[in-house]
RNA sequence: GGCCCGUUCGUCUAGGGGUUAGGACGCCAGGUUUUCAUCCUGGUAACAGGGGUUCGAUUCCCCUACGGGCUACCA
């Protein structure tokens, strides 16, 4: 039996988590789901200068909104934990002094503000400073010292860290799922610091030490981390560890411009880059997108089928995804898409759903609905009830994308036109509409069933003895409902508004219009 | 600068040694709706360039260009 498949999503609590950490998130899922294994978050805070409160949570509730729940993590403990690195303190030094016993490692004593003047040094030169095989004997470490001096140092308290001694001369083939082999020289790596001087790794090693003692099979992870792929993999080796396969993802661009996608895109264009709302910045959930089409639209960015479907459900999406099917270059991020698919996800909604959603964007929005003439015995008022509201929705949710749509398509439902779109009137509003309007009021007060279709059979039936054209009445009967040339099927509305109301507009058109 | 990765319509992409290079978003046009939107139909538009290999290359190889990432005691 093939051992169970288990990725992680490792997130660094900085931050709110966007868009591209998502969907790195989403393909660990997909790619967990659909191999029978387990999804595991696990939090990378070994930088405590970076940490940002609330983040860890935010992540977290990012996940759940989604949909993409973890298996494992914080508060889901299942025996590999704790799942936060700063919890996991105590577990690192060890194995940073495993690998400087065993000559694989070393201790360096050198200050940031030296090697800081060691770069800038170097710039100036037009050269790059690395700290590897051709530097490290001329610098302060415990292989350019003697044993009893790097002892004295270590007693007498004075800072190091633990850097790799990368070996030297050495051709390093490494697979990649998405990208195949990949060839790199070692003497073009530098000695990466594995432990820190305040007495906590960096993320090189506690990433591979969590990875190896949490029994990840797979690191589905960003194409900014391939870069490390090559230290990941020597330290994997120098453990004697079995390395898990390894998958970078293409990273996902600015929709305009150079290079990837960053919150300040979001800002000039106005589309959101995090899910959730973070300060000020507004999230996927608060602009009215469905987690089902950011989903959907962050699946097929970067991955496709192989096929034509676009629309997938997540459960479609984990029997579909394999990292086979990723894409090896960025995607440049497409905000009318991501629309697109609201739309398409907005319409599969059910009314009764859409209705309950809008009636809360309604108060949430305090709209305006004291506009309506209730006491003149129109409509009722502020407080519609839900199944008017679900009629509402069935009416116009097909022209809309979103739910904060709603209002503009709907608020003739709720409230009397106040002013009726100048241009169509000085188009519509011919000498004779008046007489025409006036007589069309009388029919309409002579109708007892105000359904739709009875209301409209009657018009036709009036209109067709009176030898008037279509064009003469509906325009303008339509800006008088409505205020302006636009929504559903016109005895729809004055079905739904109702009898009173609609001869109410009449009349109150005829005295301001004129 | 160095190292690594990449490059098919404007965008997301399918395809792959011989194809009318397919789909979707966007855009444009027509139809439906005597409104607007939806919807339907159609259209626009791509293999970065140069060398090879080959009967044949967009597809394989090399170079160049361009794009991207990394280059911290950050992840």
């Amino acid at each position: 039996m093939p051992e169970k498949v288990r990725v992680r999503f490792a997130p660094s609590p900085t931050g709110p988590l966007h868009i591209g950490g998502v969907r790195t998130a989403l393909f660990n899922y997909l790619f967990a789901k659909k191999n029978g294994g387990d999804f595991i978050l696990r939090i990378e805070d070994t930088d405590q200068n970076r940490y940002v409160e609330g983040a860890e949570e935010y992540i977290i509730n990012s996940l759940n909104w989604c949909g993409i729940p973890f298996d494992e993590g914080p508060g889901k403990e299942k025996g590999f934990g704790p799942y936060r690195q700063s919890e996991r303190k105590h577990l690192y030094s060890q194995y940073a002094d495993e690998l400087v016993q065993q000559g694989k490692a070393y201790y360096a004593f050198d200050t940031p503000e030296r090697l800081d003047f060691h770069r800038k040094d170097h710039e100036a030169k037009g050269k790059t400073f690395i700290y590897n095989w051709h530097n490290r004997l001329k610098l302060d470490n415990s292989l350019s010292l003697n044993e009893q001096e790097t002892q004295k140092r270590l007693d007498s308290g004075e800072e190091y860290v633990i850097r790799f001694k990368t070996p030297q001369d050495e051709k390093l083939v490494l697979t990649d799922l998405v990208r195949g082999k990949i060839e790199i020289d070692t003497n073009t790596l530098d000695d990466k610091v594995l432990f820190k001087s305040d007495g906590m790794p960096t993320y090189h090693l506690a990433n591979i030490v969590d990875d190896h003692l949490m029994e990840i099979t797979h690191v589905i992870r960003g194409e900014e981390w391939l870069p490390s792929l090559a230290l990941h993999q020597q330290l994997y080796d120098a453990f004697g560890w079995r390395a898990p396969k390894f998958a970078h993802l293409p990273l996902i661009m600015k929709p305009v411009g150079k290079g990837k996608l960053s919150k300040r895109d979001g800002e000039k264009m106005g589309f959101p880059v995090f899910p959730l709302s973070w300060k000020d910045s507004v999230g996927y959930r608060e602009a009215g997108y469905f987690p089902e089409a950011v989903v959907n639209f962050l699946a097929l960015l970067g991955w496709n089928p192989g096929t034509e479907q676009e629309i997938f459900s997540l459960q479609e999406l984990t029997q579909s995804f394999t990292l086979e099917r990723v894409n090896k270059s960025g995607a440049r991020f497409d905000p009318d898409k991501t629309k697109w698919y609201n739309q398409h996800y907005l319409q599969e909604k059910s009314n009764e759903e859409l209705a309950g959603l809008f009636v809360k964007y309604m108060e949430n929005h305090s709209v305006d609905t004291e506009r309506s003439r209730s006491d003149e015995g129109g409509l009722d008022s502020a407080r519609p009830d839900s199944s008017y509201v679900e009629k509402v929705v069935s009416l116009i949710k097909e022209r809309a994308a979103f739910v904060s749509d709603f209002w503009d398509l709907s608020d003739y439902f709720f409230v009397a036109p106040e002013t009726y779109d100048e241009k169509a009137v000085k188009k519509q509003w011919k000498e004779d509409t008046p007489t025409v309007m006036t007589e069309l009021l009388t029919v309409l007060q002579n109708i007892d069933d105000f359904a739709s279709e009875t209301v409209e059979n009657t018009v036709k039936e009036w209109i067709a003895n009176k030898e008037l054209s279509f064009g003469k009445v509906m325009p303008p009967l339509r800006l008088i409902i409505v205020g302006a040339m636009k929504g559903p099927h016109l005895f729809d509305i004055m079905a739904l508004i109702g009898k009173e109301e609609t001869l109410g507009r009449l009349e109150r058109a005829l005295e301001v219009l004129e």
